[in-house]
This record gives C-alpha cells, sequence and structure tokens, in this order.
DNA sequence: CTACCTATGGGCGAATCGGC
DNA sequence: GCCGATTCGCCCATAGGTAG
C-alpha cells in the first residue's frame, strides 16, 4: 500500500485540478504500509487543514465546530448526513429506516424474523431477529493491519419491525473515536455478528481500530454469522464467483444501479479528503447501504433454508441440479438431515441432471456405505452424454472398481475400465499432458492390464 | 509477510483380498 | 498362511477466494 501522501498526490495530479502535477507520479515500487504514526500525523495535517479551508470558504465561521453548533454544508444533507456528537467528539451519521414491508430483490425485510429462527443452526441457540447486527466496513484498503482505517461503518438491525440502517463516517481520522465511542454503545447491544467475509476482514479491522484508539480489545465478544462460506459451501460452481455483488444479482434478484464498487471506495474518500467535496461519497453511501441489505437478505435465505424448507414460501427451490446437491450436502453438514434428503430426492428426480451433481451424490452415499445408490448413480454419470472440453472419467473408474472388488465381475469391470482409458486417450491431446495426467494414465493402463490378467486366469483354470 | 475457511492432494498405515 | 496389490481413512500441507 502506498502512503496517503503519495495517493493523494496522485489524485490530486489525475484531477487535473493543478497545473504543476502534470507529471503523473508512478504508482509502482511503493507497496509498503506505511507505519501508523506517519500515517495518522499525515492524514490529520492534510485533512484539517482543508477542512477549515473549506469551512471558512462556506460562511466563514472556523470556531462554529468548537462551540457545538456547528452546521453541515448543505451537501451533507442533501444525501441525510447529520452532525453526531457524544463526549468523545464528532463524525457524522446518517440513518435510513425501512419498513418491514419493504422489498429488497425477492425477499421482503420482514421475513427476518421467521427466518432469523432458522439461524439457530450455527451456534445452537435460539435467535431472534433483534439480536442480529449486520456490519459492513468501507476502509481505506484491504489490509487488515493498523494502516486500514475504517472511514465508513455501516450497521443495521432490526428493531420494532423496521429495519434500520446506520452509517457513519469520519472526516478525518481525528474523528474515529467519537465514532468508534458511539459504535461500542450501539454493538454490544447485540449477541449476533453478521457480516460477508467479516470473520476475516471486518471484524478484525474493527477490533483493531477498537484497541488502537483506547477501548481494549474486549469491547464486544459476539457470536459471528458470517456468509461467505454457507454461500461458497451453496454456490461454488455454480455461479462464477462469489463475491456478495454476485450472488445479490444472480440469487437475491437484486439489481444495484449505478453502482460504486467497493474497490472504488478509497480512492472516493481520498479524494472527498483532497478536495473537501462530499458528494462522490453519496454512491459510497448508496453501496454500503445496499450491502447490508443484502446481507439481510442472505441472513433470510440462509435461515429459511435451515429452519423451513426450499420450495415452499418465500424461499425457491434451486433450479440448477448441482446447486440443489450442494444445498443439500450443506444442509447435512449443519445438522438438518431431513431437509438434506428430501433436496437430494428433488435433485434425483430432475431431468437435466449433470455428472457433477451425480458424482456429489454418489460420493455421499460411497462413504455412507450406500453402495446400491452409489452404483445406480455412477451408472446414470456414464450414460450422460460426455460434454465437449473437460471430461471426467471418474464414474468408469468407480464403478470398474466396483465391479472387480465388490462383484467380482471382472468382464463388467474391465468394460469400465477400458471405457476410461479410450476416454483418457482421446481426451488430452491438446498440449502437453502434467505429471499427474501421465500418472492417471499410466494407472488405467495397468488396471486394464490387471483385469484381463484376471480374466485370463479365471478362463485359464476353468479350461483344465 | 493479510487471514481465514474450505477444498484438495499427497503420504502413510490399516484393512481387505486374491494369488501362490 | 504369507505376500503384494488395492482401497480407504486420516492427517497434514497447500491452494484458492474474498473482504476495500
Amino acid at each position: 500500500m502506498s502512503s496517503l501522501r503519495e495517493r493523494m498526490n496522485r489524485l490530486r495530479s489525475s484531477t487535473g485540478g493543478t497545473p504543476e502535477s502534470a507529471v503523473q507520479q508512478p504508482s509502482r515500487g511503493s507497496d509498503i504500509e506505511t507505519p501508523l504514526e506517519s500515517y495518522n500525523e499525515t492524514n490529520k495535517e492534510t485533512n484539517i487543514e482543508a477542512y477549515e479551508l473549506h469551512d471558512s470558504h462556506t460562511d466563514g465561521t472556523v470556531s462554529e465546530a468548537e462551540a457545538g453548533t456547528e452546521q453541515l454544508p448543505e451537501s451533507w444533507l442533501a444525501m441525510g448526513v447529520k452532525l453526531q456528537t457524544n463526549e468523545v467528539g464528532t463524525f457524522l451519521l446518517r440513518e435510513v429506516k425501512y419498513s418491514a414491508d419493504h422489498q429488497h430483490g425477492i425477499h421482503r425485510l420482514s421475513e427476518l424474523e421467521e427466518a432469523s429462527k432458522g439461524l439457530s443452526a450455527f451456534h445452537g441457540e435460539q435467535i431472534g431477529a433483534e439480536h442480529l447486527l449486520i456490519l459492513d466496513l468501507e476502509t481505506t484498503g484491504l489490509g487488515v493491519g493498523t494502516g486500514n482505517v475504517p472511514f465508513m461503518v455501516g450497521i443495521a438491525y432490526w428493531q420494532g419491525q423496521q429495519f434500520i440502517v446506520e452509517q457513519a463516517l469520519i472526516r478525518h481520522p481525528a474523528e474515529e473515536r467519537a465514532m468508534l465511542a458511539y459504535l461500542k454503545e450501539k454493538l454490544t447491544a447485540y449477541a449476533y455478528l453478521v457480516t460477508y467475509n467479516g470473520r476475516t476482514f471486518d471484524w478484525p479491522v474493527m477490533l483493531n481500530r477498537f484497541i488502537l484508539n483506547g477501548f481494549g480489545s474486549k469491547v464486544w465478544a459476539p457470536l459471528h454469522l458470517d456468509f461467505l462460506h454457507p454461500a461458497r459451501s451453496v454456490w461454488r460452481n455454480t455461479l462464477t464467483s462469489c463475491r456478495l455483488s454476485h450472488v445479490e444479482e444472480e440469487r437475491l434478484g437484486i439489481e444495484r444501479v449505478d453502482d460504486v464498487p467497493g474497490s472504488l471506495a478509497p480512492q472516493l474518500y481520498f479524494q472527498y479528503l483532497a478536495d473537501q467535496n462530499p458528494e462522490p461519497l453519496a454512491g459510497v453511501f448508496r453501496h454500503n447501504e445496499i450491502d447490508m441489505l443484502s446481507l439481510a437478505s442472505l441472513a433470510i435465505r440462509f435461515g429459511h433454508l435451515l429452519g423451513g424448507e426450499a420450495g415452499c414460501g418465500p424461499l425457491p427451490m434451486p433450479e440448477e441440479p448441482e446447486e440443489i446437491v450442494r444445498t443439500g450436502l450443506w444442509l447435512e453438514k449443519m445438522g438438518q438431515a431431513e431437509k438434506a434428503e428430501r433436496l437430494f430426492a428433488v435433485a434425483e428426480q430432475q431431468q437435466g441432471m449433470t455428472l457433477n451433481a451425480l458424482l456429489l451424490l454418489a460420493a455421499r452415499d460411497k462413504k455412507a456405505g450406500n453402495w446400491r445408490r452409489a452404483v445406480l448413480l455412477w451408472q446414470k454419470a456414464v450414460m450422460l452424454p460426455l460434454k465437449f472440453g473437460a471430461s471426467d472419467d471418474s464414474a468408469f473408474i468407480e464403478l470398474a472398481m466396483y465391479y472387480e472388488h465388490k462383484l467380482k465381475d471382472y468382464e463388467s469391470a474391465l468394460l469400465y475400465a477400458d471405457e476410461a482409458l479410450q476416454m483418457a486417450l482421446s481426451h488430452p491431446l491438446r498440449g502437453r499432458q502434467t505429471a499427474k495426467q501421465r500418472a492417471e494414465l499410466a494407472e488405467l493402463r495397468k488396471r486394464s492390464l490387471r483385469l484381463q490378467g484376471k480374466i485370463g486366469r479365471k478362463l485359464g483354470s476353468h479350461g483344465t
């Protein structure tokens, strides 16, 4: 990460406002964390200077902030931002309330009440919607080290049939302590933290900021509901990516119009720090707000899945067979075996069953010792018309193993083994084969030869 | 020099079975 | 009854993806 000063220089030069910065700063070779002290000091220095400049430009009363009668410029008020002051200091707060019947994609926020009961499968305790605290940060970078500052902290919660979104924003690092003091009081009222990859990102960053600002490391110890991994369990292979924005679009029916990508948030904030124009931050507020609404939708989705029934009520049955199977496997892992079985049954009745879905189901049956069903699934798999491109001969190999070792039917085993061999021989001609591919080919030949030998000996002993 | 979780692959011993 | 081959289960190391 480059230092703030470098970034701001770059920003200034790229916005083209200052003629003396026509020469672009090279951005390579400066990816080193700036130590905290210099980072913060640089930040404070530059920013306070710029802020006062701006203040005196608007109404000429520089001392209003200190007197506590500070008025926010119209540009802030236009996006619903208000000044928030406590004993520690001042920061900005934007609050948006949604009514229970607000529709966000395919889900309605009111579903949270019912769905949150299902979320107890995560930690084994009964969960009420009013105990969930949704958190999403916009920060100056991706690191979780001390150099990364959450300049916007979005929280959302369910309260009295309303979904309330609060977004705290700091105009410069000096406002962070006041924001954290406010958040500390808010957070500790909740038992559950809801995030997307917040286990690795949002929460460690918050924790670091609390520690660094002298609030200690024990401000809050919630039970964590991080939906990244459940999302991956269910949607890997059926979605090209499991980023929240993609899951949202493909599975939650949410369409973002003119969304500011999260990756742009740091730049927009630096730009604001440099020129004190808050307008571009409107997009960041909006982005952060939708992230939290989507997190609520995800909570609804997984809550319904764990507590209710897929295909009934508000929760649609997945369309892709592999998604149905993976959903079942995840439910099984979460201790919902009966619900899983129902999904597996649905999957098996599907017409367009895919190879992967069949193999997943078969592998599960094999592990459980359910050979009858596993064999049926492998047999379905080898009947599938093979798709162009990647081939998967594992069903043939599994069947070859089953016929050789369980049934001692070497002739049938040989047929499957040779089909696998044929498949391996006909496909990998594109490009050089890897060591692994060569090893697999050698293994297939060995299997075929071994089976031929067994057949030969059996016939020989029979004949004589 | 992110950190976390999950899936994947390799390695190794146990268990099984056929061949001799 | 022993030996070698094969498969399976378990453990550990590694890779990939996501957060702004």
